[in-house]
DNA sequence: AATGAATGAGACTTCATTCAT
DNA sequence: CATGAATGAAGTCTCATTCAT
């Protein structure tokens, strides 16, 4: 359970945290990079208008970042991080303690942590999902990163529940994807569609019959 | 039932069915196109590839499609239709006629033949999902042609499961999105975890699995 | 004597004289880079002067040579081979026909046409003599084209004159070596000395006493 | 024979020799662009670059030299009377006493003096040789030092060996034309070809060639 | 219809130089 | 004296688009 954070951890959770050390240009720098990204694109961003929106001179951008890709890249791992760090720090662990009773309040904890978090992250998330097919060691630092340490600290929790006869008997890597494909949908569906003009959604509604979805679609299979 | 198809509808339908009038020349410069957009991102892609890799001269590409972005959309606009085919074509209708008994037996042919038809459409497939976002105009086509038209015929098909109390009383958009999100991220992790070399991907039992989930999922509640 | 061109040579030969295939576009950008970087040196020049010179857009001289360095070896290239010509082509090779008599007169003729062609294209002389230093590949074709296909020419026929006991008992090489160094001495002070406004170049004389100087200096030892 | 070193050329002589006010830094920042310009050409070298190696930021360059060209020239003229020294000063003027016998004796002893030190400073005189070229200014610093200082100082010699019928009877300045040529030709031969590694270069035979060569060319022409 | 040379706007990036600390 | 962050002009190069052939 107490999962020890290995050494190199340490330091990339340092890395995404490391906005204190970030000169006040690099903070606008970064923030205006962020909004460019997310709204046209990585590649059809040019570093001239995140200069102005910077308020910075375009050569300021390539002192601090040596590429346009390496700015997005000093983003994009950073997100990676901050998005799992209920799961790699210690000081946020409590949202993983495996002490529920239930699936269904682990579960209810976990997604409504990782959803604030996501509204509050859209564009890194935007971002990320966005440019992680087209760079090949972003790709590779998702998988190392967020794949194998997430699975690893939510195989042992997902399994006592299985063991417990809680959920149904699947791979933890199927349950997980089910999880993830649903709470996405809903986080975007709720993006899109939530932000239209004269839409109406029912957001309590809409989170309780994804969860009350997710539960169900998890119960135990021979359960008559 | 037989909703009528509306008379624009005609138009786009026939549009998608073009590729008969297309020139040897603008079939490959379509080809070209699709590969290399979904290999680089529309933004990162250039004119000249497009060209290189339909071995015509770059003019070609413009005698046929004003700009880039006409080119795009002339290839995301029946991409659009073509997936919503079964929904909009009589021939096609086949898959949607309600005289399934059962809410699994409608869904299992659904997903199956649409699953079918992405795996042999992914990179139209990818195309879409990358750019949606970034033109509006494409998303308002999309919203249009693909959230209207199909769920005005998906709507009273679940309609009909619902009222017979054979699934879950949610509004039929929140079924929908559940059901999509769930199948998106089988065909999702299909494509990634599927094509990585070391991997085991059992895709008979992930399908089986997603199909039950969803099924579980959407039971009517107070079942007991 | 016949010494065969090899046929990579021959490529290169035509290389240097396909000055008939280009446009009239090339040429001008040919002409005008070659102006300019003799004026300024290669790194100290820019595209943007090369294209105003040669009265084309910046493009066009990217859609010809892929970068700035390939317009340098593009234009490097052949001018190493041009001056080599006549120790390469067969039409050229007159000036090195092997029946003269005396080693003065075979010198005689050989700097003659040496010089007048170096003073013909001055621009291109001077930019590879300060680019060689800068450009490892540029200094490999060098040695190889230059010193391996030239001496593998010139040696028979000063071992000839060595043999007939007509100049000093020295390695080939070492022979060479000398006599370009005068040459070049010539030719540099020639370009120098003689451009300046009050200065009085005899050039006659100094043609002459180049030419006696190496004369004496490449006569036997042992004369007396 | 004991021409006074003017004023103006005192100033010169101690320019070149102030090392000994340079701080530790500024001998590190003039060390350092030797390096980079001997290496790159000036015009492709960069301050940032000559600021990493010298080990001190970039603004400390700017603070001993105004601008990238004033280091190029600080560097440059002392380089120049260094190279001059032995012409120039009184101390040094040992090797030019005129009491040699014979020319080669003088010859000999002067070319020896002057090779050493170009090997200990191949890269001075790399940056001056291809930067002369480039800069007027320089370029005439040049010749008022090297050429009118120096021939004031050579031809008297010269022509003493002239008188005395040791040497061929032509304009000074072309006699030492001659020798110039023929010593840079050896010593940049030594350096290109000597460095190569599979080369086998004789120093002690080349260098003696190269002194025979020049003796019997420079000796009197009707000597029969 | 097809070509591909030509264009020029604009992309990313470098660099000499300045200046507040 | 020294620093190094900041600048913005200028550099190289790309690219969608046009047009004469």
């Amino acid at each position: 359970m107490d999962a020890r954070v290995e050494p190199w951890m340490d330091e990339l959770l340092q890395l995404s945290f490391e906005s204190d050390r970030m000169t006040e240009k690099q903070k606008r720098i970064v923030k205006a990079a962020i909004e460019v990204f997310a709204e046209k694109g990585f590649a059809a961003s040019s570093t001239s208008e995140i200069a102005q929106r910077a308020k910075v001179a375009e050569g300021t951008i390539f002192r601090h970042y040596k590429t346009k890709k390496d700015l997005l890249f000093k983003i994009a791992t950073p997100a990676m991080i901050k998005m799992l760090a209920p799961f790699l720090l210690r000081e946020f662990r409590g949202v993983l303690k495996t002490d529920y009773e239930r699936f269904d309040q682990f579960l209810r904890a976990l997604i409504e942590n990782r959803i604030e978090f996501l509204e509050q992250n859209m564009s890194l998330f935007k971002i990320l999902v966005q440019e992680l097919p087209f760079h090949p060691d972003l790709r590779e630092q998702f998988q190392q990163i967020v794949l194998q340490q997430v699975m690893a600290r939510v195989d042992p929790i997902v399994s006592k529940f299985k063991a417990a006869g809680q959920i149904v008997d699947l791979p933890v890597a199927t349950i997980v994807r089910l999880c993830v494909s649903v709470v996405m949908g809903y986080v975007l569906a709720r993006t899109f569609i939530g932000q239209q003009s004269g839409s109406r959604w029912n957001d309590e509604l809409e989170r309780e019959a994804t969860i009350e979805f997710i539960m169900k679609g998890l119960a135990p299979s021979g359960r008559a």
